[in-house]
DNA sequence: GACAGCATGTAAGGGGTTACATGATTCA
DNA sequence: TGAATCATGTAACCCCTTACATGCTGTC
């Protein structure tokens, strides 16, 4: 099998969990995933032109009268098999993940401790904005009427972003109260 | 001011933090700053080139006898008030990581449990080998003869970086459980 | 008639990685 | 003598974002 970029197979994954569209698999991420992955219609489009040709998923075009024009995108025998093979392949190793306020935080000693702790005190605010929205989308997802048969999976991709924030919540609060002591201190 | 990329002001930030050539500055990032941010050489020497043309940087040829010729580099005053004024500027927003686990995770239901499992315990095993190396990093800093005066700092940025692992330790852990228990019951 | 939402696509450009190319010094 | 480390750089390529371009349908 060909490797393939993660991309392929995030949306070779949409195919198998109720998206047909470009436009259902956009919306999809940019809702469900949007916590771990997000992903432009500038990349959905010629995926899914480039899975079709690799036989990984079929096309129909629909033509139904009252709604515009859009092609329907299932995924195929073969897509099924790349999907499940990439799904059992091996981690690759932990990425960097780029952080903006630990980049600002590593430079901090040119700053006045001020302008520091206003930093930590957006990425606060930030982070439990983000924390919120985590946990009216868990509501949303358990008060479905008829559950997605992915749903106990995608609970699960949720309860990390939610311990993940908490941390990075808690990290701040202590070290505000960290350089407000020292602040203090000196004064 | 011109707006510049955040890799820009990394290697800026890191020219006041003790490093003054291309080799140096990739040393820092592959150990100190790891866990958050990293760049390859073929960003770091063009970047360079970049800053100075710009006024951002001085460079200097060095051709001590015995040594192999390098560059070094100094940050300028302009340079400084670049660095400054990105520091003080407001965050961006937080942008979505990528997160190969939680996207097999998300797909899961394609899988049997065991596979799952097996997914959340690499991903465990290499959080936990995580953790040991800030643990490593950080008694290096704290065991340091003359400490470097942007110390605490870095010990902040690492603490971060473990609370976050010890998170993603922990829902592993409980995720785990969740789905041997299923697995139990359901034999 | 205007606006929101549905729907598909492309082109330019930015940012980054990887592989390659080169060469000096130090130490076992 | 060979390997490790110090040291600088480039070119091809990949991935992705952004901005643009288009057009339909439903509703206020």
């Amino acid at each position: 099998m060909t490797r393939r970029n993660e991309t392929a197979y995030a949306i070779l994954g949409l195919l198998t969990a109720g998206c047909s569209s470009g436009y259902d698999i956009k919306r999809m991420i940019d809702t469900s995933l949007n916590h771990f992955w997000k992903i432009s219609y500038g990349q959905i489009y010629p995926m899914l032109t480039k899975l079709h040709e690799e036989g990984l998923a079929d096309v129909t075009e629909q033509h139904e009268p009252g709604k515009t024009a859009r092609k329907e995108y299932t995924i195929t025998e073969k897509g099924k098999a790349a999907l499940t093979e990439w799904l059992e392949s091996p981690l690759e190793g932990l990425s960097a993940e780029k952080n903006e306020v630990l980049l600002k935080l590593f430079f901090s000693r040119h700053q006045n401790r001020e302008t520091t702790i206003k930093l930590l005190h957006d990425y606060k605010d930030q982070l439990t904005a983000r924390h919120k929205t985590y946990e009216t989308i868990e509501a949303g997802i358990r008060n479905e009427a008829c559950p997605s048969p992915d749903a106990r999976y995608w609970l699960m991709t949720l309860d990390f972003g939610k311990r993940r924030t908490e941390a990075g919540i808690s990290w701040c609060t202590d070290t505000i109260e960290q350089l407000t002591r020292e602040e203090e201190a000196r004064s």
